[in-house]
DNA sequence: TGAACTCTGTGACATTCGTCACAACAGGTT
DNA sequence: AACCTGTTGTGACGAATGTCACAGAGTTCA
């Protein structure tokens, strides 16, 4: 797959010409990164806006000691590091490679031409980063009103829309996080998330086999958790 | 105070000259509301854009049970109502005048063309929105995070920033919020509040007398809860 | 001045949930 | 197989904090 393939799956850059997509992707240098491997920082500045073009990513924020608040995870056409080259404050998020990964980078100057020259890309990001702002208004709601439960049963719901697929009506999440990244994105425990997933799974409202989890009905269980 | 010279502060039009600044006036029409008035309903869709000349509204999300958060507290040349004109989605937020208030307002179409014209508005509402969110993700953080007695500290540290006034080296918060807002925004209980206020006070951190709240020193303390 | 509200302070109690401890299990390597 | 490492399951316990109940201050309005 091209460059100018990965960048037409991006939804920023949708409304663009093959032309003008191809100026673009000109100016991207491809990266590739293993598992575990921290690709910013949260202290360094921003330099860089990325978009992966295969595998996934974790974000992530730490506490001074050591514990960590999995903000999202990405995967393929998600893009990140936009955050601090627009406000120009330095990065306020780790970005981890959850598995090995590959990405297309723009640098900070190339990036804020873009949305110069295209203001299509600017109204589209804007777009994204209000969906973006919707979705953590929804996350700060469920983290101060709901018991661990819901919050785990909405982080459920975040992983199967982001990497779940849909066969014979249910919804599979192949390759689950583990239980300590889930504790980490609701603000529970791993303890916790093992006791809820086998209550939700004595609930039959999901199944399980080693990795991978169905819920069998997606959107009463959506309805059930939000 | 003349339309224009509130526009002239509110962030995302600081980079435009006045005689496009009283274009964009011209379309704005003046509204006032009285304390405690909705401004704008969750459910509804969205179809315009306010800012901020007078007065504070407060941003919330009500559970079906009734309780709410409060996720900003927005004054003078604050602005909102951009989210659901950006993204299409229904409104995610209730806003409600937190005491007499007045706005200007822009249409849907208006303040899109605005965007389209002006790509410095467009970059600016970037910047904005980035900003928002970076303050999200680490309310999200402290949420996940933090015990009672921190979030509320981050919460006093939030509403200086907002609304404090600096005073011979220490900041004053005039007409404090009520205690049950301040446990809505920090994700705990009215009591707690109470609680934790009298215990910031023991510690010295803190002064009140009446609606007012002082911070003996504010940089310590803002180092301490975050 | 009272009366009616709204907000705040405080004790008692119940419950949720994080933490600790350890066992069970899986996958990979030798 | 035996071993190691990383993950998951589960019981016991205690601390943090939400909830309930009510008293005391402060405000508003007639």
């Amino acid at each position: 797959m091209s460059k100018v393939d990965h960048l037409r799956n991006v939804p920023i850059f949708t409304d663009l010409s093959d032309s003008d997509l191809a100026k673009i992707a000109d100016k991207m240098i491809p990266r590739e990164y293993e598992k575990g491997q921290m690709i910013l920082l949260e202290e360094s500045q921003g330099e860089t806006f990325f978009i992966i073009t295969g595998g996934a990513v974790k974000v992530t924020r730490l506490s001074d000691d050591g514990r960590e608040v999995i903000l999202a995870i990405l995967g393929e056409s998600d893009f990140f590091g936009e955050m601090s080259l627009l406000d120009g404050e330095g990065r306020s998020a780790n970005i981890v490679a959850n598995e090995p990964a590959r990405m297309l980078t723009l640098s900070r100057s190339d990036f804020l031409d873009c949305l110069e020259s295209y203001p299509k890309i600017a109204i589209a990001l804007l777009e994204e980063l209000a969906i973006r702002l919707r979705k953590s208004d929804q996350q700060i709601e469920s983290l101060s009103l709901s018991d661990s439960e819901q919050r785990i049963g909405i982080t459920i719901v975040r992983l199967a829309e982001e990497l779940g697929t849909i066969k014979q009506g249910h919804v599979t999440v192949q390759n689950l996080p583990f239980q300590q990244d889930i504790a980490n994105m609701a603000g529970t425990s791993r303890e916790t998330v093992s006791r809820t997933l086998k209550l939700l799974e004595d609930k039959a409202l999901v199944k399980r086999d080693n990795r991978d989890l169905t819920i069998y009905n997606f959107d009463t269980f959506r309805q059930a958790f939000s």
